[in-house]
DNA sequence: CGCGATATCTGACTAAAGTCAGATAATGCT
DNA sequence: AGCATTATCTGACTTTAGTCAGATATCGCG
């Protein structure tokens, strides 16, 4: 019936008038949407001049007059940056505070009344994650961090649970040899976790050992984010870090069960070895040298 | 890690980006964006200065000054509506008709951009319609028309892909009871169906036989429009429609590999009744008086 | 210290969008 | 025909957004 430019059109045009909606609801405290946009910029962190301009593409002169006008209805308060006297950092006042949290809570509901009018909320939630994941693939940062991070913690717990899904055995983590967090973290190795505006949505684990010889763990990608070429992305970026951390040998393991994981090893000149560890679950052994 | 709402409202930033990168590619025509926003809805049919009005939620003076500054361009011309001289109709020039292919030529190419770097784009498309229906719930309407109305056709279509896939035998139209197109049109019957902006997202039909019975049959929801009420919605217009065609009693069968379907006969007042036809794919007939 | 670079602000504009009170003309109804 | 209603248009205005050229103050560095 509707061809694939069509279906995306159709899309464009119901999201244009949700977010028409958004918009003109912020209009209902009495201040103009981009002084609104400003205060819910530092609300959400953004505390540089410099950084909320840059975020919101604004004219320096143009934002110079909207803090000035927040500044005049006592919702934030700028004062120069501690090295730098030429910035300056902006902070909501307790009255600002106040307002930026009645902006959230506009979002929120409006956010909550359209999955309450859905009944299968899930579905539609995993429909926007995809989109979004589409829409921000040239925004996404492959973010250091520890293992032990919250964001790093919910790609382990998905990709464990995936891992439960796929392997007709299941999956136990502690069968498994789970690598100790400091091996990923330099100066021994890396973790990095793909961050697509708030949501994670991939990692990956370089685990070294302070030797020439290191691993690639814990490789997987959000099912919103998948057909994005991050697993690639990825990759290339935990081979980089093992080049800097002068790391000259790549094992891992796999399972034949994630043949979209053995495609990209083959592709990106990893080559078969016999196996080298006696975990249960892996049954694919791979090399590369750097 | 990321609650229901933070989802949404991540998609909701996702979104306004990009909508935001859509106006400002519709700037590079030299013409503002809301003159630029008249002349698409002129070009999309919307011919009535009034309708025009409605759509875009402009002020009366505000597009009457619009609509002069495109005549003043030589892209549209308008002339007093036929059966009433205060209305006016506006229609677009060779030249309007140009500038606005144009336009179409810009959302085009956007929609195949965003589709061609991602590698899953069925996935991708599936998720849009999924998110475009759920925002368009307000705007969905039924549509009565003839079951060989291209609309009604792709319904269908669907359907029995959909039988085909979820009945362990298949499914084959030829061997079942095809309904005469006749009887699913006024006065023996109606064929209806669920219009979300321009996709057919549900249908069903009523086949009269011109007496007090009636059948009810092709009731079909899209995959992305389930949850959203969509088959009880159709269900309750289509036994008006009997009641309006003084149908007293309606029968229908289904199968037992749809459980959704029969689900909602009853839990709306549907009683099971006895096998009352050979058809070789059902399994449950129900039957409901008026 | 002096000087070019940098960050922000001010002043003076323009363009676009939107508001609102009539003006104008056609229509429907008695 | 008379008159309230309806559809659109015009004029006069305001608000919001955005641009751009300097002014001001601070910084980094020789």
């Amino acid at each position: 019936m509707l061809d694939a430019v069509s279906r995306v059109r159709r899309f464009n045009r119901a999201v244009t008038s949700e977010v028409g909606a958004l918009d003109s609801s912020f209009l209902g405290r009495g201040r103009p949407l981009g002084a609104a946009r400003v205060l819910n910029a530092i609300g959400h962190g953004r505390s540089d001049v410099a950084e909320i301009r840059d975020y919101l593409g604004l004219d320096s002169g143009l934002l110079s007059r909207l803090l000035r006008s927040l500044e005049d209805e006592g919702l934030i308060e700028t004062t120069a940056h501690e090295d730098d006297a030429r910035r300056r950092v902006a902070r909501l006042t307790r009255n600002g505070r106040r307002e930026f949290e009645a902006y959230e809570t506009i979002s929120n509901m409006q956010a909550e009344r359209l999955l309450a009018r859905h009944a299968k909320s899930e579905s539609l939630l995993a429909a926007m994650d995809l989109v979004a994941s589409a829409l921000l693939q040239g925004r996404t940062a492959l973010v250091e961090m520890s293992p032990r991070a919250p964001a790093a913690r919910h790609c382990l717990a998905e990709y464990y649970g995936e891992l439960a899904r796929r392997f007709s055995q299941g999956f136990d983590v502690s069968l498994s040899r789970d690598p100790d967090a400091r091996d990923m973290i330099r100066p021994r190795g890396v973790f990095l976790v793909a961050m697509s505006d708030t949501l994670p949505v991939g990692c990956v684990g370089l685990k070294g050992s302070g030797g020439e010889a290191a691993e690639i763990k814990r490789l997987w990608v959000a099912p919103s984010a998948r057909g994005l070429r991050l697993g690639r992305w990825l990759m290339e970026t935990a081979e980089s870090a093992a080049r800097e951390l002068s790391i000259k040998v790549l094992r891992l393991d796999t399972n034949s069960a994630l043949p979209e994981a053995g495609q990209l090893y083959r592709t990106s000149g990893w080559r078969k070895i016999p196996r080298f560890n006696d975990d249960p679950y892996p049954d694919l052994f791979f090399e590369k040298h750097l």
